[in-house]
DNA sequence: GTTCCGCATGAATCGATAG
DNA sequence: ACTATCGATTCATGCGGAA
């Protein structure tokens, strides 16, 4: 079975063309937010978030299959002391495209950006909405349940010390009665709620995505050999676990400089899938290393 | 300083009318969620559910203080397989109300149960949202500062050096606020994501959620003697609380039987604070057992 | 090879200052 | 008055160098 990697260069408006229709199992993505990375991008401004992202919306409706998921992670900005409402608007104008809104997923960022103001705490949570074509649409849940054991052991290792500290001060009984109740049971689903870092200190790029978050859905969304497309692939992080965990992947990208990068970083991971005596936690490994000391 | 609790009976559309305008520090509510089922209590059909509410989100604005804060417990039901869009429609309307749209919390339930559905997971979190009238309004930071992190540790170390050298060259005295740099740097301010473990109550009503959850707004956003008004008092959390924490309150509740029962409570933790011998923390306890055992 | 410590670095937001 | 830019604030994380 081969894999294939598809990269285009270019406005994703335009290059979505190239994409044939009910092609895609899987969109993982997460634009640009309004008005943030002005560096890198142009910066939408808020009020024209909306109309920017609908032509684009309305493409990846014509790529994706009909049993296929559209994830999409996003966040409103604080503008004048309030939250803008446009991810709000957004939601309510891609329904009109004829979009489901399934579910909205909350990825509980662990390491949110510091600092303090007079008026509000930091901003650690972002959403992931789920959109679909169909009411009946593919989902593997068995891929993403946890043995009970490792749940309650990553889970209270994810939680830190702090979070433990915090719980006991504030619920006293609360976890301690909880791990003894999953203990019992073999495995359980996980809820909408996905606890994660922000991986940073990398050095080129700013990779705000986590491996773990496209990993989670391309497991849940997908089998092996089915596509996963990215329109706003940045530094490629969705395209290269895509590859590892062998799906077929798409992936847009306006700036040179990144679409490089991804390229270079997807031929390595390539060729240590190459290997046949590598076990897959082993790849795992490599490919990580190949472009985490990038 | 004597702490009142006013209950009504009724109509919260009409017995908001007994309620003075700009009186009002805090609001902290849980209304009924919509529900399609017809003949539940206060089951309000989700396309309903805006028009229903927005009468009374407008009382709250007229009652609410210009420096006061107003916490929306809500969470958008699943119909058909979508998430229903009237908590976006609702902030939508009630911005042009006049609301100020200032952030939206998540309550993260850490123990909400396992569920089994084909095509979704176990809903786990709730959303608290914050309005205001004016961009400046009363906040209490300090009240909710939270345990810090792990490297606190190597922090502290260093923090308790070089507070010594500096007492040691300075004039000494320094201990007391040794001590209190201390304590400060090992806290944190929190984030806008809450856990919480849910009240897993058999009791005679459907909405419960954690005291914490109210206390934890009522310190961040009042003071003593303050007024936080509920409602959709239900079994009266909000109420109980805020009377332990010496805030005045005002509930109100439609039916009857929760009337009562809030009243009886709410006596019952009156007497314990007249108890004159009777320190705060054993004061807490008492107050916290005698609606628990309820 | 461990473990420990120091350091840079974020999808941030506010308020003041400048044009 | 209204918009653009800048400094200050703050905490979890992973890296690199040191013991």
């Amino acid at each position: 079975m081969e894999i294939k990697t598809e990269l285009f260069l270019g406005d994703c408006k335009k290059e979505l063309g190239k994409v044939a229709d009910n092609s895609i199992d899987l969109i993982v993505t997460s634009p640009p937010y309004a008005d943030q990375r002005n560096g890198t991008y142009g910066g939408i401004h808020p009020s024209k978030y909306v109309e920017w992202f609908l032509p684009i919306s309305k493409e990846l409706f014509r790529v994706l299959k009909p049993t296929g998921t559209f994830v999409l992670n996003i966040k409103e900005k604080v503008v004048d002391g309030e939250r803008s409402t446009y991810v709000m608007e957004l939601i309510l104008e891609m329904k009109k495209q004829g979009w489901l809104w399934t579910e909205e997923f909350i990825w509980h960022k662990k390491n949110s950006y510091p600092g303090k103001w007079p008026n509000r705490f930091r901003d650690s949570w972002e959403r992931l909405l789920q959109f679909n074509k169909e009411k009946k649409f593919n989902m593997y849940q068995d891929e993403v349940m946890v043995p009970m054991g490792d749940w309650a052991k990553s889970r209270l290792k994810n939680l830190s010390e702090t979070d433990k500290r915090r719980d006991n001060s504030k619920v006293g009984s609360g976890f301690g009665k909880n791990i003894s109740n999953w203990i019992s049971r073999d495995k359980a689903y996980p809820s909408n709620v996905l606890h994660l870092a922000t991986e940073c200190g990398n050095k080129n790029h700013s990779a705000a995505f986590p491996e773990e978050l496209p990993e989670w859905f391309i497991k849940l969304f997908t089998k092996e050999a089915d596509t996963v497309l990215d329109p706003f692939m940045g530094s490629g992080t969705t395209l290269v676990v895509a590859n590892r965990m062998k799906r077929n992947s798409i992936g847009i990208e306006l700036k040179p400089e990144y679409f490089k990068m991804v390229k270079n970083q997807i031929k390595s991971v390539e060729l240590y899938l190459l290997e046949p005596k590598v076990k897959y936690e082993k790849r795992k490994t490599h490919a990580k290393r190949s472009y985490a000391s990038r």
